[in-house]
DNA sequence: AGAATTAGTGCACTTTAATGCACTTTTTAT
DNA sequence: ATAAAAAGTGCATTAAAGTGCACTAATTCT
């Protein structure tokens, strides 16, 4: 089953952006599940792109890494 | 619970902006589960802020909508 | 090299999102 | 005013996310 619309990352393109970010911080998986506040093995998941997570999954994650979601208009 | 984390929208925002975004198109939620290819209730769920929703569900109805979700970088 | 740390995987279980249905309430149109 | 359309709600069921555990694979040390 595929979960990306078009104009938005996919839930494959969301976890290596935040894998990624995660090795740029230089910190573990562990470390991030731990501060997000979500289990190791759903962040394993979520980076893996074998998820389709949920939102409070997602803004857990990404706000330790510093970012925001934003709705965006899309120009065609 | 709460799931809404600092700089972005929480659930209940965001269900807020997709109904006043789909009255302005001017819409039916029938219309936008439909088209989206999400179920009525979950919708409706949606848009009251009542829900946890997957990323699947919120990239489905914000692509109707013409929009789309981007990662950006929190500035303190 | 070996040891330690970190990342990936399979599976079972628990929790909860997603849905359908029946119904009520509210809004809009005639 | 009332009929029709749209939106909101409660509940039970189903599907899937979230998790823990035990383990293997890969990396990163000394």
């Amino acid at each position: 089953m595929r979960f990306n619309a078009p104009h938005t990352k996919s839930v494959a393109e969301l976890g290596q952006a935040i894998k990624k970010r995660r090795l740029l911080l230089d910190i573990t998986q562990e470390d991030l599940s731990q501060i997000g506040g979500v289990s190791l093995r759903s962040l394993k998941a979520l980076e893996k792109g074998e998820a389709n997570p949920t939102w409070s999954q997602i803004t857990k994650i990404i706000q330790v890494l510093g970012w925001k979601l934003e709705l965006k208009e899309v120009q065609q």
